[in-house]
DNA sequence: TCTGGGGTCCTAGGACCC
DNA sequence: TCTGGGGTCCTAGGACCC
């Protein structure tokens, strides 16, 4: 018989993070309805979310519902700051932390017991540490899985603890909303009512070929398992980005192409600057749209070599809007981003480069062996040769 | 109820290769 | 010459998350 392990992950979550640091910051605003951002609601404070203000909300609507609420413009750094105190706390609390956004992580505290005492303990006084330190309210929810330690965190907001026991799992799980299972928003919670299924426990309770019929193989066993309690995803350090966008909302205004060309040389010389600055080079470029009516569409190229060059990269994304313009003139934008995927560390493009030379081969495999192991010998070895191969992927820094 | 600016992952079809 | 099976890569779209 399978014999549950203790609950040691856990998952803290920064309540109404951006709104937080803003109350923090302003004494005037403790105690009152905050709403960070003016066109749309990046953040409400728990006062303004008891008027029905939701995150994603137009202002319009919010200063409707609550009319009451200060409106404050976002301060990115401010919020970039706290949460790098707030990351600070969690790795001096464990070395295992797994970064999930700008304001929550997983942290696995298997092994501190001895040291640190219960996980229950050590959530309680990492929430006091946040709250002194840094001055921020945050909910740590703690379980045997990241899944169930995140759906306690969601359960216990603000400013809460929750542990579910291994024995108390399923009594937890089941009558919770469908909505509460990671990765079920609008369309699949749609489906599933479609067919009277409105629990986690009766999603538990259909086969697992049903869901697959419903949501496809991915989604489906997805679901399947997590309703039946099965997460067994460790908590990961070092996961590393995968893309790197930056959009622009244009308004309904039509613009002249060569606004929309000026537009697109903000974005990459923005993300040009980003992408160098994190050490890393892209292959990928997305060109992402959306139009008047609210439809969405995508141009990507793949480049032969990977690159952190604006000029590269600009071209590429030029040629995309050209290639869309036949849909551009038609259905007028409303919003332009630019996404760069296949994202490399540069340093492997480094050490490739005595390759194409065709000199220090001897010295040049050393130093990749030295610096980032065997398998990214053959890998960079190949690179040199073969422009278009991948880079492996190395470990990150500590992200947050 | 029409709105931001970031991200992640999955799917499906076509090209291409063995 | 036709047909088959299997794999990877690229592209476009969709769903979801904070």
């Amino acid at each position: 018989m399978f014999v549950p392990a203790a609950a040691t992950i856990l998952h803290a979550d920064l309540d109404a993070f951006y709104a937080s640091v803003e109350q923090r910051d302003d004494p005037a605003l403790r105690g009152r309805p905050v709403i960070v951002g003016g066109g749309v609601v990046l953040a409400a404070s728990y006062e303004a979310k008891a008027h029905g203000v939701r995150t994603a909300m137009s202002g319009g609507q919010a200063r409707r519902l609550c009319p009451g609420a200060v409106v404050v413009r976002p301060r990115m750094e401010a919020y970039a700051a706290a949460s790098k105190a707030v990351f600070a706390l969690f790795r001096a609390t464990t070395p295992l932390v797994e970064g999930l956004s700008i304001d929550e992580a997983f942290l696995d505290v298997d092994g501190l017991r001895r040291i640190a005492g219960t996980p229950a303990g050590i959530a309680a006084g990492l929430r006091r540490r946040v709250a002194e330190e840094v001055g921020l309210p945050i909910t740590v929810g703690v379980a045997r899985t990241k899944f169930l330690a995140k759906v306690a965190s969601g359960v216990a907001k603000p400013d809460g603890l929750l542990v579910v026991p291994p024995e108390g799992e399923l009594e937890f799980l089941r009558p919770l909303p469908v909505r509460r299972l990671w990765g079920v928003g609008p369309a699949t919670a749609a489906k599933l009512a479609a067919y009277g299924v409105a629990t986690v426990g009766e999603v538990a309770d259909m086969p697992e070929a049903t869901l697959v019929s419903m949501l496809g193989p991915g989604a489906g066993r997805h679901l399947h398992a997590l309703a039946r309690n099965r997460d067994p995803r460790p908590v990961r350090t070092g996961v590393r980005r995968r893309s790197m966008g930056a959009q622009r909302a244009l308004g309904r205004r039509q613009r002249r192409p060569d606004e929309l060309d000026a537009i697109l040389v903000g974005l990459l010389d923005r993300l040009a600057g980003r992408l160098r600055g994190a050490h890393r080079v892209c292959r990928t470029v997305t060109l992402r749209l959306r139009f008047g009516d609210y439809a969405r569409a995508s141009r990507s190229h793949t480049l032969p070599q990977a690159t952190a060059e604006t000029s590269v990269l600009l071209d590429a994304a030029r040629r995309l809007l050209g290639g869309a313009a036949p849909l551009v003139a038609e259905r007028g934008l409303t919003l332009i981003g630019v996404s760069l995927g296949s994202l490399h560390d540069d340093r492997i493009m480094q050490l490739a480069l005595p390759f194409e030379a065709g000199a220090a081969a001897d010295a040049a495999v050393d130093g990749v062996r030295g610096r980032f192991g065997s398998a990214a010998i053959t890998r960079a070895v190949l690179l040199g040769r073969d422009p278009g191969i991948a880079v492996p992927t190395l470990p990150d820094e500590p992200s947050g």
